[in-house]
DNA sequence: CAAGAAATACCGCAAACGCGGTATTTACTC
DNA sequence: GAGTAAATACCGCGTTTGCGGTATTTCTTG
């Protein structure tokens, strides 16, 4: 039996949602908040469901908050973002901050159900609409393969550098002369054009060459 | 009428989902190629599908650089993804290739015609499973709202180290005393509990302290 | 106002770095 | 087998950094 709580503003909707969880036999809707407060006060005596269902765009404490606040107190239930909005910001804080699904409110009786059920099996049902978002702000992590024709052991030494360590040190723990890490060191910051440790550590994070 | 190609190595699979795609009346398939090669070929002559069903996993070039080659001569053909595999670095890579869609080969007929249509629709269909994964990745670049208690000007001075200037030019930049700024640096390093430039350098971007 | 935090400024010194060289060995390619 | 790229090693010198101090001024806050 999947316990579910909902939070939801408008009273109609709060109870069409309330009555679908009903009536399915596998899960049960023990409350309905009308706000993230009093579920958070709720949740705060101990007692919290598996899933919670959750509209965001609410009044007062707004739904990310809630999500975090929720989150701190009891991490391990799974909240289920419910949303007109398809704004890409919303949706990253609020994958940021925890919610484990995100569907759309225009979504159909069956797959508000079904998306409970994914969930309680270890899933993340994600609206299609929504995954777009979601796959675009990923694109934007696309990484240029941008070698820069750095060579294997250039990389190996780009590495110990950005992880802090003196020429000294990365010549000892890969068995070099200090003199031939300067030389590759050298080399590494000709090719990324770069003229200080900082700006190379910078360049090679920023740019994923780690 | 949607337009589909399938990529799929194994026959019966292959006449499967050609036999189910064409079994609905809203789509056709016209192709179903065995290896992503053969599909290129065909890409190359002029033709191209409104999506193309690919099957992750394939002999020969593999399936991402698959979706890389196709994206490069059809830009506008959108590719779901079929695999069994839940590896999230595939994923990753998948979508930064460009697949619009990721859906677990033991989905059903149901899941995949549907799938089809929201692709087609503009959405991005992610199994919930899949989603997992997906929302995994992300919330690595969840932001741990960690100051360690940095006052402005140390940020202010953070940014510029991270930039790649050195004391005297920061200095001149902000109209301070070198010496002023080489005591900041001291009490960055302390609080970031670093001991140089590259380390201070690697746990602000790391951790979004910039 | 008194206390404390933050920002400012200065000193000195050992260590590390940045960069200009040169040169040999290894490995892969044509 | 000649040619090239990579990896290796060494030198020297001026600059920068890292870190140990100390100390004054400003701002905030109880």
């Amino acid at each position: 039996m999947i316990q579910l709580w909902v939070i939801e503003d408008h009273p109609e909707m709060r109870q069409a949602y309330y009555e679908l969880i009903n009536s399915a036999e596998d899960m049960r809707c023990a409350y309905s908040f009308s706000n993230c407060e009093d579920a958070i006060q709720e949740l705060s005596t101990g007692h919290h469901p598996d899933i919670i269902l959750l509209d965001i765009g609410l009044p007062g404490m707004n739904g990310i908050e809630g999500i975090t606040v929720m989150k701190s107190i009891a991490p391990m239930v799974k909240i289920i973002i419910q949303t007109v909005y398809e704004d890409s910001d919303k949706i990253f804080r609020a994958i940021c901050a925890g919610a484990i699904g995100y569907i759309l409110k225009q979504s159909s009786s069956e797959k508000i159900l079904e998306a409970i059920r994914e969930t309680e099996a270890g899933g993340s049902p994600i609206s299609a609409r929504i995954a777009v978002k979601v796959l675009s702000i990923f694109s934007k992590f696309h990484i240029p393969e941008n070698n820069y024709g750095l060579t294997a052991r250039e990389k190996e030494i780009l590495h110990l550098l950005v992880e802090g360590f003196t020429n000294v040190q990365i010549s000892k723990k890969i068995f070099l002369s200090p003199h031939t890490v300067g030389t590759h060191i050298k080399n590494i910051y000709s090719k990324l054009q770069v003229h200080s440790r900082s700006e190379m550590v910078a360049k090679a994070l920023k740019e994923n060459l780690i």
